[in-house]
Order: C-alpha cells, then sequence, then structure tokens
RNA sequence: GGUCCGGUAGCUCAGCUGGAUAGAGCAACAGCCUUCUAAGCUGUGGGUCGCGGGUUCGAAUCCCGCCCGGAUCACCA
C-alpha cells in the first residue's frame, strides 16, 4: 500500500476520533507539497473545520501530531496556514526507488487473452495523395494512445481504413490517362504517393481553367462545374469502376500499388504501423447492406427520388443522407459497412476513431446510427478529436494549398538535425551507420515530441522553424538527458563500480526526493493519459523527469561521490530514471539513443 | 442561427476532478565548461489567467451571461 492510501485511511480515523464525524473520502485531500516550504505531503485542513470548530492552524496541528503519532513513516510535520506538511522519513524513498528498481514492469497491468480488446483506427488516408502535417498528427496520436492503452492492460488491434475508392481517386486516374505518358514511380523517381498526388493536382488545375471558360462564355457557376469536361471524364471513371470495367478496374489497383508502396515507406519513417487494414472498396457494399437492413427494418426511409435517410431530429441532430438518389453510397454508409466488418472479424469491446474535430459531427451521429443497427458499441464508440494543425502563414488546408508534406517535412528535420549535431561535435568517431541512425532518431524525436506535447484536442501552432529548435522542451533534450544517463553507467561500469540491484539504506536528500516522488507517479500518469487519452500527459511528464534529472545532475556528483551507499543509490536511481524515461518516451513512440 | 471546441507572459505551450506567491520553453540580458556529455545549469526582467457576475474559507480551474477566434450543420470525404 502507497504512503497516500495509509495517510488517507489515517486521515479519516484521527478526525472521526477527534472530532466525531467520520469524513468522505473525497474531503481528503493530498497534495504533492511546494517546493518552497519543508515536506512531501500535504494535507489540506480546510475541509475539516467545521467538524473541528477549530482554527486552521490548531486543526492542522491536532492532526499533524495524530498522524506524526500513528504513521511510521512520517518523521515530522509543519503548519502553514490551512496547510498540513508531512515529512516523509528517507527511507520510505529508498523503498520506492527498490520497488521500481525490481520491478521493470513499473506496476503496469500485463494484457491478458481476457483482457477488454480495444480497437484504434487511425491514419485513414486518401489514395489520391500523399500524407500531410494533419496525417502526422494522427498518425502520432494513433500509434501513442495504441501504446498508452497496451501499458494499461488492453488488447489494443491497431487499423487502418484506406480510403481508395471514389471520385478523389478517379480524378487522379483521368489526369493520369490524360497527361501522364505513362509514367512510372520507377521511370521518374517519384514516390509513388507523391506522383499520384502531382496528377490529383494537375487535375484540379485544368478543372479550374475548364470552369472558369464555361463561365465566361455565360454559363453559371454550377453549370459550369457540371459541364467541365475533365469533371464528366472523372465522372465517367467513378461510372465505369463501379461497373467494375475491367481496364478501369486494373487501372485503379495499378496506381492505388504505387501509392500504397509510398504511403508504406512513410510510415515505416514515422515509426507506426498497423495490424488490420480495411478498404473502402471492400466495405461501402456492406454499408449499404446494412443500410438497406435498416430500410427495411423501418430504422431509415426512403424519399421519392429514391434516396435514403436517416431521421435523427428526436436525437437533436438533422437528418442524414446514407444512400444517394442514383444508389451511390456516401461516406456515412461507408463507415457503417466498415463497422460490421470489423464487428466481424473481431470481438471489440471499445472503438475508438482518431480523426480530426471537423468530423465531430459526423461521428455522432455515426454512433447513433451504429447504435439504431445493433451495435453492441456503437453509441460509446470513441472519437478521439484532435485540433487542426495552423502553419504561421495562414491555415493547413489542402484545397487551398497550404500543406507541409510529410515526407518533406521529415527529410528537412533530418537535415537539420544532421547538421546540428555535426556542428555540436555530436557524431565524431561514429560509423556513417550510426551516425545516420543517431541523427534520425533526433529528427523523429524532435519532431513527434514537438506534436505529441500538446494536448490533442488543441489546434496548434506548427512552426517549422522552431520545431528544428533542440533546447528546451523538446525531443531531443529529453534523448540527450537519457545518452548521459546511460553514459554515466556505461562509465560506472569501465570504472569497475558496480551498480547493485538495489540501493542500500541512506537518507535522500531534496532533489533526490523529488525524482523519486516523479518516478513513484509514472504509472499513475500513464494510467490518466489512457482515462483522458492524452499522451501530452506522458510527454510533460517526461520533460519534468528530465528537468529535475538535469538539476540535480549539475548539482550533485554521482560517480565521484565518496560514501559508497549515497553512490550505490544514485546509480540505482539514475538506473531507474533511464528506464522510465525510456518507456516513458516509448509510449510516445519516441527511441531514445545511447548516445548522442 | 443551432451544436461543439478554444482564449493563460511578446511567441509556443503546461496547469483545469477548486487550494499556498499561476509554471516551463523560446526570444532579451548577466553568469557557469582543466571535474560524471554545455543539445546543459543558474540568475534578471516579463501576467487585468478574454470580460462581467455567481457559488466558496479559497476560483485560471465550477455555474450563468457576454466578447473574440476556430470547426461543423453537403446527394464532398
Amino acid at each position: 500500500m502507497g504512503i497516500e492510501q495509509i495517510i488517507k485511511e489515517k486521515v479519516i480515523e484521527a478526525v472521526s476520533q477527534l472530532y466525531g464525524f467520520e469524513p468522505k473520502a473525497e474531503m481528503i485531500q493530498l497534495q504533492s507539497t511546494r517546493k518552497e516550504f519543508e515536506g512531501d505531503i500535504t494535507v489540506v485542513v480546510f475541509p475539516f473545520l467545521r467538524a473541528s470548530h477549530k482554527g486552521p492552524e490548531q486543526t492542522a496541528s491536532q492532526l499533524g501530531d495524530y498522524l506524526t503519532e500513528h504513521i511510521q513513516e512520517i518523521q515530522k510535520y509543519n503548519v502553514v496556514k490551512g496547510f498540513l506538511n508531512l515529512v516523509i522519513d528517507g527511507s520510505y524513498w529508498v523503498g520506492v526507488l527498490n520497488h521500481a528498481a525490481v520491478n521493470p514492469s513499473f506496476g503496469f497491468k500485463s494484457v491478458t487473452a481476457d483482457s477488454k480488446l480495444v480497437m484504434i483506427e487511425y491514419s485513414s488516408p486518401n489514395t489520391n495523395k500523399p500524407l500531410h502535417l494533419g496525417h502526422i498528427r494522427n498518425n502520432l496520436l494513433g500509434f501513442s494512445l495504441a501504446e498508452i492503452m497496451k501499458a494499461n492492460g488492453y488488447r489494443v488491434v491497431k487499423t487502418n481504413i484506406v480510403n481508395d475508392r471514389g471520385i478523389h481517386i478517379c480524378k487522379s486516374m483521368y489526369a493520369w490517362l490524360k497527361w501522364g505518358e505513362g509514367k512510372t514511380p520507377e521511370s521518374t523517381g517519384t514516390k509513388g504517393d507523391h506522383l499520384i498526388g502531382d496528377f490529383y493536382v494537375r487535375f484540379d488545375k485544368e478543372y479550374k481553367k475548364e470552369v472558369a471558360e464555361l463561365i465566361a462564355g455565360g454559363m453559371s457557376k454550377e453549370e459550369a462545374e457540371a459541364n467541365s469536361p475533365s469533371m464528366q471524364a472523372a465522372h465517367e471513371l467513378l461510372r465505369k469502376w463501379e461497373d467494375r470495367d475491367p481496364d478501369t478496374i486494373a487501372l485503379w489497383k495499378k496506381l492505388n500499388s504505387w501509392v500504397y508502396k509510398g504511403f508504406d515507406e512513410t510510415y515505416k519513417m514515422l515509426g507506426v504501423s498497423f495490424d488490420k487494414i480495411y478498404y473502402e472498396s471492400d466495405t461501402y457494399l456492406v454499408g449499404k447492406d446494412e443500410v438497406t437492413r435498416g430500410l427495411e427494418e423501418g430504422l431509415f426511409y426512403r424519399r421519392e427520388d429514391g434516396s435514403v435517410w436517416a431521421d435523427l431530429t428526436k436525437d437533436g441532430l438533422d437528418e442524414k443522407l446514407l444512400l444517394r438518389s442514383d444508389g451511390t453510397s456516401v461516406y456515412m454508409t461507408q463507415d457503417i459497412g466498415t463497422a460490421k466488418l470489423r464487428f466481424k472479424d473481431y470481438s471489440i469491446d471499445k472503438m475508438i476513431y482518431v480523426v480530426g474535430n471537423e468530423q465531430i459531427y459526423h461521428f455522432q451521429v455515426l454512433a447513433l446510427l451504429l447504435d439504431r443497427l445493433g451495435f453492441k458499441w456503437g453509441k460509446d464508440l470513441y472519437h478521439f478529436s484532435y485540433g487542426m494543425v495552423e502553419l504561421p502563414n495562414g491555415k493547413m488546408k489542402s484545397r487551398e494549398g497550404t500543406v507541409v508534406d510529410a515526407d518533406d517535412l521529415v527529410d528537412e528535420m533530418v537535415t537539420v538535425a544532421r547538421q546540428t549535431s555535426q556542428e555540436l561535435g555530436k557524431l565524431d568517431g561514429y560509423s556513417p551507420e550510426e551516425a545516420k541512425k543517431t541523427y534520425q532518431t533526433i529528427a523523429l524525436g524532435a519532431l513527434k515530441y514537438f506534436i505529441l506535447k500538446v494536448d490533442p484536442k488543441k489546434t496548434m501552432m506548427f512552426n517549422p522553424q522552431e520545431s528544428i529548435d533542440f533546447n528546451g522542451n523538446t525531443g531531443p533534450f529529453i534523448q540527450y538527458s537519457y545518452a548521459r544517463i546511460r553514459s554515466l553507467l556505461r562509465k560506472a561500469d569501465s570504472d569497475g563500480i558496480a551498480i547493485p540491484q538495489e540501493s542500500p539504506a541512506i537518507t535522500p536528500n531534496a532533489k533526490e526526493i523529488e525524482l523519486l516522488k516523479l518516478i513513484n507517479r509514472f504509472p499513475e500518469i500513464v494510467g490518466e493519459a489512457a482515462d483522458i487519452y492524452s499522451p501530452a500527459l506522458v510527454a510533460n511528464y517526461c520533460y519534468d523527469l528530465v528537468k529535475e534529472f538535469n538539476q540535480f545532475y549539475h548539482d550533485f556528483s554521482i560517480l565521484g561521490e565518496t560514501d559508497p551507499d549515497i553512490r550505490a543509490f544514485r546509480l540505482v536511481l539514475c538506473r531507474v530514471l533511464g528506464e522510465v524515461i525510456n518507456r516513458g518516451m516509448g509510449l510516445l513512440g519516441i527511441t531514445v539513443p545511447e548516445r548522442m
């Protein structure tokens, strides 16, 4: 039992005995004592004043006397206004360290066969263009969330739904046929997703030109858009695709395969992966069947023009289109189909969709529809919505062309990491392979940490210049601190200084206790991160840990410490600290290097 | 207009299940490398926590109203 729990119980006991009133558990407020006061744990006594009929100081003193007498670990106490600051005996903190030293699992729940199964959908790209900055936030959040859920004892299936069909890919197909001159990724040396993305852009350019010409010729905007030859050709391709025209299907497969190859490279670079990939071309028909079933069961209704709708006005929402009047499916239909397939493939307890917050409404509707259709997890599917990524010079909008390409960004980060590392002389004596691995690790660490440290639900500002800054609250700062810890442990080893499994009994100083308090909170932080779906919590925790460690590192000698017991304690502390940082950063998908 | 989210230092962000004097980083200035890695550490300056009310011993945090910014309410995905 942790000391906090013991204190809580004893406070209840004390208040009951002293004042004849049994306080409720939520009245016991414990907090970490602020640094400017002496003590480790603080009890807030204001809630008990009504029972004690005494002033805050006197009440705190009486409680302090009682707790000091009844809890062995409490050495002494002091009172500041209504705050009872308890000083915990140093031996308790050494115990905390030793517990962590011999339990590398940090008390996390292990995953067993009857653990709850969580499916996390993330990434969800379109096959008509490469991944961009928004996808990076998505991928990093999804991957990290999966790691955090696993650490909390959930079975996790990471899934990706690839939006591989529809008018968007037909636009690229048409542009490639018309202006492609048979170009391939191999013939051009271009990544497949970029090649196809370029044709999508080309389509848009030509389309806009055609529309402008038609408007100049006297058409209205709507007429011009409908009559654009390029758009008509793209729609014709879509129709042929839906009719399973062999040539069209073959073309579609060829172009998509190029894109997938490109995506795989990007995913690999980002270090994200999936357990199961779904394709909308496989699920949209299932969705249609489900909607048809819903129609037959009277859950939905058909309008005169043949379109199918769900009436959600009773749930405070609008009416929602499920099938177009021509019988084709819409986005919602596809998501229903995908859900159906997933439910068939896995016994999902909890479904999490990592999708941008511009789709909040969509997922509200989806939850209601799935519930209506009888999916047991429909109503409490969780839409893990995250905010947009903005750029200093405006919004991040693909339609307006102001996007940061994911591959370009990673390349840029790697280049700067290499240059900076070289300037600082960090790569001296490295083989080219080691050097490359190191600066890539640093570049990815910088990018991932920069994005994950921000509360997911907030719109965030991505400043390319600042993101490559390796000082301060950044990934490289944490990686660097880890490398120093590892270096220290290596040096101890080469100096013939043994690092024991457990620390001997000593009295830690204030800085050391601060570090131990933080280490002690690790499982709690990770649990909370899973509860509120926030990798940012873990990121900022890692930073706190490292910041505290760096101060300690500068204030105290470790290997130069003459008292062998204190030295042994500090080495165990460093070892455990390294393990926590490694594990914590691992939950963010960030690798920490042995040296940098 | 309805719904949802945000507004904390010049900038980027923590803190939000109510607690002590609101914290980091960047940027500016001043120190610290013959000593475990200076991508570091220390110090200085910098705040009407959007505004107004309310609840409370106590509000950046909870409630109500308002202001500002964003998202969404498509036979787009």
